[in-house]
DNA sequence: GATGAATGAGTGTTCATTCAT
DNA sequence: AATGAATGAACACTCATTCAT
């Protein structure tokens, strides 16, 4: 899960294999590296090869050593700004992270909501990015599914149990209302970060927490 | 409001104009049509103006006499698209449709959605297509912003008026709330709709005006 | 038979239909004039769409509007030969051209021969160019087949009259036979054309004459 | 004649020596191994050094260190199969192998012709790249050339021979003939078993075997 | 001698746009 | 207005060869 470069399904590219020694290790992060800034700077589709080689200062040949294609390397940042995250222990989906109980209801929603903007907010460029690939390639369509996946399971999850336990309206489906909400958040945060309609970051939180709360009829704290 | 193909700002493009003659006009419409046959077929970015221009059986050359290029096709079938909504009655955003006050409001809120979620489906190709031009092209970010702007304004307005007469949650902003269940709704209709995660539409229909009357803490009818 | 470059199978590249104008045709001619020439000068493999195009002082692009790859030119390029010698009424395979009883024996499969050995002399280019087409490209293995198959189904034709009116060896089996003979003329004939292995033509014309009838057993005139 | 490795004359490639080691011998000798069934398997030109590198376990830069080029190695893997041939008694031309006094002057021939003809098959990879390399690089027109010298004059001399005892016909060219049963037998070898045109392999030989000594009218035993 | 990563020149192909007819 | 051929810039990708460990 804190592999090298993993954490989500690598798309499976034949990936050249070529890095064992610790000089070919070396040019492959500064690949990915330079591949990130590339990404962010001129967005999935107008980016090119020959310009994130230059990047990392290599040739032009030398990444087809490390990657078969743009969209590998896409992969390889995502998955390493999955790992990043990961080891920042911030969470994705926007949803409750599960402990429902320790602190208040709302205080969990509202503090899974600004991990999730934050982490969105500091990632922009990538995620206006990955949009982009998303738009253009199924591949990143899927990426994206498995990256909001987990976090829709576990609001699923999370809201059928506050449904037995009464604290939540019974007649929502928990999965259609997990994917519903986390599609709000996600895509306000895309509308803010990405595409910068200016919301305050802390009028943007609230909102979306209570609406969380609210949509749930969870009782207030 | 319902000019020739309009409805929605035309960028100002120089576009040709050139459409004098009934002739003119005639191909005009022809490549419009055919525009957006390719466009659902083949998505914004892998369409080719000579698909076009064939399409329409008439000469490449003669796509510029009446665009000035693929973005400017694209506006005009976007825009056409937008006056046959208008045309149908059909209304867009997942808003309330502002009569709040006839009908129940779940009913009214209900109906909104419903409406929505019929259109998204019908043009599901075409709202495909415009999410790839939005994720490539900021004219696009714009039209389809504008696109929402109406109904969210509108959704906006009804939120402000229920919060006053003490039928929704007063904590909330109801712009940022707008858009909010705004966003919630329509990037619902993109996943089922135009990537076919598979929900049943009624099920859809219902948790969506469920969560929306929830939000705002409406009272059920 | 004859019609504009055609007698060989054209092989089902989707050929750019792209020729309805003069205009066009006479850009295409240039083109298939132009890489006639590059194949000679150059050979199959390294000559490039490039020096074609600018050798039919065109852009580069416009190679594309008439021919889908090198391999479709070359196939053009062929099938002009082809009619070229259709035309010229040359035959092709170094066979007995089947008018058997006219002249005498000796004499037919003496012309046959000098035609075919002449019509290889004047082509050498071009030949040596499907020469190394065929060695790298299984469809000109395929055109280089279907241009000595008549001549070699002639052949076993006539052999297998000769034997029937006892003119010839009739232990031999007329279609291994024929292809037997035909490629001795054919790989002779590349030997010392195409590799300039230096043979008198006239001793060559009489040496591969003589073999041919010698080893059919056919008498002497 | 019987360095190793050789027995046609080696290109006088500046072959990057350092083969004193055993462990360089090893090495080595696995490349040509490696070599040998790649070319087989990809044809001379699709044959990456990479890939032999790979087949034989050794990096890549260990190629360079026993040979300097592609066409190197395929020297190399040529003259290995020229040896192979010698030592396994074989003869290759398809000529008369001299000793036309001692068994039938047919069987004579018919022997060597089989005795070529299994070879051909046996190594029916090899030779279509041959013929590749020969289509592409002049260098292997030469070797093929050389191959077929030895019998070529083998069996110009046997004509002359024969010729003078008035047990051939006398009017052929003696050296020219040897070209053309040698081309006429190689050719269909070729046909045959690199291009797979089906033959019975008996029906072959017997066939060749008729015809060239038809050709030369030799006396039926 | 072996290793395997780095190099970078070389070219086919697409397609929006123009323009002569 | 329509036609459809011509234009040419743009870019990914391969692979033989080198060279630092």
């Amino acid at each position: 899960m804190a592999s090298p470069d993993s954490g989500i399904d690598q798309p499976a590219q034949p990936q050249p294999a070529a890095t064992r020694t610790r000089r070919g290790m070396r040019t492959r992060d500064a690949l990915v590296a330079a591949a990130r800034r590339i990404f962010e700077r001129d967005g999935y589709l107008d980016a090119r090869i020959v310009d994130i080689a230059a990047e990392a200062k290599v040739a032009t040949g030398s990444f087809y050593t490390h990657f078969a294609s743009k969209e590998d390397v896409f992969a390889a940042v995502l998955a390493r700004l999955q790992d990043e995250m990961l080891h920042a222990g911030v969470s994705d989906g926007g949803g409750d992270d599960g402990d429902g109980g320790r602190k208040g209801l709302w205080r969990g929603v509202e503090e899974a909501n600004r991990a999730y903007l934050e982490s969105y907010r500091r990632n922009a460029g990538l995620m206006a990015a990955m949009e982009q690939a998303a738009a253009v390639d199924p591949q990143f369509v899927r990426v994206r599914l498995e990256r909001s996946r987990v976090f829709i399971d576990r609001s699923a999850a999370a809201i059928a149990r506050l449904q037995r336990s009464g604290l939540a309206d019974p007649e929502l489906d928990p999965e259609i209302t997990a994917r519903a909400l986390s599609a709000m958040v996600s895509r306000l945060a895309y509308a803010t970060f990405a595409l910068g309609e200016s919301v305050p970051f802390d009028t943007l939180v609230e909102t979306v927490t209570r609406l969380w709360t609210n949509a749930l009829c969870m009782p207030q704290d």
